[in-house]
DNA sequence: ATTAATGTTCAGAA
DNA sequence: TTTCTGAACATTAA
């Protein structure tokens, strides 16, 4: 569930466990089945006891701690992981515990109810070759109107289904998709190659506004209630929402239209017929 | 019992 | 080559 915004959180919230030497890794016994750890916990251990942390820092959807011989490791909560410093919501989905020391926190923990998500280690070399490579796109936060214009102007894609192609930008998920282009008043269907320079500025301008306000609000933690900060307590931005999950509901910002449900690459898409006309 | 859910990736087809 | 579909992963709540 996480999407950028929420990810960013989770960052926020464990960034004092910076400059701490990592103690112990431990892959706690979980009756479901195993998440992915590559490698295996014990050779992963072995890599990683003993480093310092020497930064925190997010891609996409993905946590990564920089450790101080530039290796990395990477929590990638997919669905419903949570990277916490304490107080899990269930003990007996916890999966991962990092021992840290020489911070205020004494552990990093990782969460995952449906245990899609995964921890992963990548020396400084097989990062950059996965990552500077192209497996991701740049981060929705770093890329500038010109760069992200050209990333889509080609594609005949939906550019609702086109924001979602991590390729492409990471860090937009399904729900903030809709946000962003119920704010900027495109409609989801719109092929990419037939938006103006205009319209790409905007949905530039929305993306950013939108994915910074989240972030101010600390995410979005919708009604199953899976999405917590790094202290286990809830989002706000589900509150400001202007479409997602909002069929039937009268158009906030139009005050006219219905809010409508359509389902694009089998995923929910939320927008309003008045705001966001095809072109 | 069935369906849908904030994510990703792969295979196969059009 | 590009785009689209379905399935898979596993869990839970409506």
């Amino acid at each position: 569930m996480p999407e950028l915004p929420e990810v960013e959180t989770m960052r926020r919230g464990v960034l004092g466990l910076m400059g701490g030497r990592i103690e112990t890794f431990e892959k706690l016994p979980c009756e479901r089945r195993p998440i992915g750890i590559t490698p295996a916990a014990g050779p992963l251990g072995k890599r990683i006891v003993g480093r310092t942390i020497e930064r925190i820092d997010r891609l996409g959807k993905r946590v990564l701690l920089v450790l101080d011989d530039q290796s990395r490791l990477m929590f990638e909560p997919r669905m419903t992981g949570l990277v916490l410093i304490s107080d899990p919501p269930t003990i007996e989905h916890l999966r991962v515990r990092l021992a840290i020391s020489g911070t205020a926190h004494p552990e990093l923990l990782y969460w995952d109810r449906r245990g899609l998500g995964s921890v992963r280690w990548f020396s400084e070399k097989q990062f950059e070759a996965e990552f500077h490579a192209g497996r991701l796109g740049p981060d929705a936060l770093d890329i500038d109107p010109a760069a992200f214009q050209a990333t889509f102007a080609s594609t005949r894609q939906p550019v609702k289904v086109a924001l979602l192609d991590q390729k492409k930008v990471a860090g937009i998920g399904n729900l903030y998709a809709s946000e962003i282009l119920h704010l900027a008043k495109v409609h989801p269907a719109q092929p990419c190659h037939q938006l103006s320079t205009q319209a790409w500025k905007r949905i530039h301008g929305c993306m950013v506004e939108v994915l910074q306000l989240a972030i101010q609000y600390e995410g979005s933690t919708l009604n199953d209630g899976t999405y917590r900060n790094a202290l286990n307590q809830s989002g706000g931005y589900q509150n400001h929402h202007r479409v997602y999950a909002k069929e039937g509901e009268v158009c906030s910002s139009c005050g006219k239209g219905i809010i409508v449900r359509s389902v694009q690459a089998q995923r929910a898409t939320f927008f309003c017929p008045k705001c966001q006309k095809q072109k």
